[in-house]
DNA sequence: TAAAACGGAATGAACATTCACTCAGCATGA
DNA sequence: TCATGCTGAGTGAATGTTCATTCCGTTTTA
């Protein structure tokens, strides 16, 4: 095995044990045996778990953000720019359950809260559709005139909760379920 | 003091540091010491730390039940019902933002997947309020025809964002803001 | 004063992390 | 060309730490 195989290994192991287990359900080891190789192997790649948890959020994010934005066209007006970045984070997720998975297990953790901390008061944001789609939605008074922190709350709070009970198995969501819960998450933030 | 008060002392210091810390961030040592108790003591109470935190969830559903349904009216128009329950749950929520992150941990782990499943397999809700609301908007054609699943998400998803934002100090809600959130949440669900 | 409740040191299990060792592959020199 | 030595990735047993839980001597209660 080459030396980005193992890396790899390694990184799919860890998510799926962490997506499925949680942090504290996914040991070392166990990573390491999944991914069929030495406990220690894994040192030589990552630092120690935190820089292995965080590293593979990152390389998450950087996963995810093409896929959002494609297709997206800046010139369409607001309501279906929305439901375009909408239906496509909600399909994503359905579409990549493990990656939900670890995205919630993360949020949920003292690393997401400081990440999203970072993010809000730093405006460095790797992904500026959603927030530039409410700056324009507010100012052009389409959307309800709620502080951005609100509108993503409002907007992906929802999406969210329902990709959680799809992927639990609690409602199964076809396409045009899809479409009717971001149509609803827009009639939330629309004026 | 009295065994009573000793009861007391462990779900208290359980609940802060449970919701502070998480599940591991808070290990039955340092829960006994910030209840000033033996840590053998924790056992004469609870069997084991499982138990304990089932416990304290199921104490805390029946702390807010009434505090939820206080004021409700049942001849009141869907849209007042929903509102009131609304913001009573975000008003709750922010007023104790203890019980409201200790929640959070529980549903964020496999006790609370576990707990939902069950819920909404048996149908056996500790809080009918919500549900009988939606079943009888939905029949009347007020609320969008989702699946109930999907309307708790889309109501509940919003709620708890904001909920969370306001006490991770990523947003301030004063009455205005949080009758307006709640507002927002059922132009989401109603026809 | 017998019984129940406590306290907290002791125990053992589960981990993250380390480190001494192996060995495949490559370079060097004869 | 082949023998020899070197390098560094890979390994997994060993280490040290952090818990949940137990156990027994002590204190409180009735």
């Amino acid at each position: 095995m080459s030396k980005q195989d193992k890396r790899e290994e390694i990184v799919r192991a860890a998510m799926e044990l962490i997506a499925e287990h949680g942090f504290h359900g996914a040991p070392m080891a166990m990573i390491a045996e999944h991914a069929k190789v030495g406990a220690g192997t894994i040192y030589r790649y990552f630092e120690n778990k935190d820089i292995l948890i965080t590293e593979l959020y990152r390389d998450l994010e950087e996963k995810m953000f093409p896929v959002i934005r494609e297709g997206y066209e800046l010139n369409k007006p607001i309501r279906e720019r929305f439901i375009h970045l909408g239906t496509g984070l909600l399909r994503y997720f359905i579409e990549n359950p493990l990656d939900f998975r670890y995205l919630e297990q993360f949020h949920n953790s003292p690393y997401g809260v400081e990440h999203r901390r970072d993010k809000i008061l730093g405006e460095k944001e790797g992904c500026h559709e959603f927030r530039d789609l409410f700056e324009e939605g507010v100012s052009r008074q389409i959307i309800k005139d709620f502080p951005l922190v609100l509108l993503f709350a409002l907007s992906f709070g929802p999406l969210v909760s329902t990709a959680r009970d799809h992927i639990l198995g609690f409602v199964t969501l076809d396409d045009d379920l899809i479409t009717r819960i971001i149509e609803a998450c827009w009639d939330g933030i629309k004026k």
